[in-house]
This record gives C-alpha cells, structure tokens and sequence, in this order.
DNA sequence: TAATTTAATCGTATATTTGCGATATACTAT
DNA sequence: ATAGTATATCGCAAATATACGATTAAATTA
C-alpha cells in the first residue's frame, strides 16, 4: 500500500519593514511616549526630571517608559551628573518615520 | 496660627490627537496585525478565512487580532454567510495616516 | 434532518505591560 | 564624612496581551 503525505508549511510571513513597523508602533502605544517623544521634539536635550514634572505618574513609571523608548531606540539618553538629558535618536525617528510613510 | 496650603496639580496632559495615536500604534503594536492591514489593502474584501492561511497562528488567534483591529476602528467586517469579508475602514485608516503624518 | 463550513467566542495558560513605593547608585555640595 | 539631588532599578500587584484547543453559532449543503 502506498501513502502520500502531504505536508502543508506556513512560513513566517512578515517582511523586515513589518517588523521594525510593529516594534516602533509598541514603542508608541502609550499616550505618555508619544507625549514624551513630542517633548523631546521640541524640546531636545532636556532633562529626565523635566518630564517626571510633565507627566501624571511617579518618577519610575517615567523612568521606565523612558527605559522602553530607549530600548526601541527611539531617544538616547547622556549623563551629566547629577542628570540625565534625553534626545530624539534621530537616524531611528527618520527610520520610523520613512517606514510610517512608506507603509500608509 | 495661619497655614498657606500649597497645592500642585498635575493634570493629564495628553492632547486628543496623543491619545488617538497611542491607540492605533497599539492596534499596529503586532506583526501579524500590521500584516494584515496591509494584505487588506491590497485585497480589501477578502474573507476572514484568507487571512488565517496566511499567516502562522491558529484561526483562533487570528480571530482575536481581527477583533483588536476592528476595535480600534481599523477595519471593519460584513458578514456573508458563512463567511465574513473584511475591508480596511478608510475613514479611520485615512485619520490614523493623517495623524502619523502631523505627528513625525 | 443531519453533516459541513466558516468564524467567533470561551476557557485557560503564560508572558508582558503598567504602575507604585522603596531602595540603590552615582555624583555634588556642605 | 555627611547630606542632598537626580535617576535607575527592584519587588510587587494588577491589568492586559498573546496564543491555543475546544466549543458554539449561523448559515449551507447533502
């Protein structure tokens, strides 16, 4: 007797772009990062302490989104003790923004 | 004796449009959810059914992240039994673009 | 009427996110 | 040295997200 095994395979489907899309998209999926993210537009270089006083939430709470937006690559953070300044990371916001655009 | 009360507010600061933003990068916040609007561009009116032999997840899940999509106004299905066909919802598509655009 | 098809929903498990207070760290000023 | 300042991290609780298999619902076909 003979058999034929058919074998169906579902490969990950999502492109790079996709990816990256999804990643920066989570990193914005907070009213207080995307408050944060617009600060820092215009208000490059300033302080961690600036924004714990921008925003409704305990200073770790700040700290962490600050933690995720860093993380996603979206600000970059240098330390002039006591504080920290905060900035747009530009090469990635120009990365998020052309995939924004190219993908709507 | 007499007391000055000193009191600080902090109101919630987010803007509507900060809020709107949040709320559909949360919707694109998955790779599979920005696949799908994607593929629904192309193919606007294709069957719930399409979109699961996409992609890699059992049509369970794929029903939810259809749902959290449809929840945040993104897109929209119309039953034609058995099947459901969805469609981008381009009202909300069209003010989510427009958000993006004015916000980067 | 019974079986099939399509998609949503339920129940559940696990992981991640969000938030807070407390604590730690790393400098500065007294 | 001690106290103060600014920020990050830890530990925890609660909420939400992700995924799956099983079941349900609604219509169609046999």
């Amino acid at each position: 007797m003979r058999y034929t095994i058919l074998i169906m395979l579902k490969v990950i489907p999502y492109t790079e772009q996709q990816i990256k899309i999804a990643r920066y998209a989570k990193a914005m999926a907070h009213p207080a990062r995307v408050y944060i993210l617009k600060y820092l537009e215009n208000c490059c270089g300033c302080f961690a302490g600036n924004i714990v006083d921008e925003l409704p939430m305990a200073q770790s709470t700040v700290s962490q989104h600050l933690k995720e937006l860093k993380e996603a690559g979206l600000i970059q953070g240098t330390i002039e003790p006591p504080k920290v300044k905060y900035c747009i990371n530009k090469d990635n916001w120009e990365e998020a923004k052309a995939l924004f655009k190219d993908y709507f």
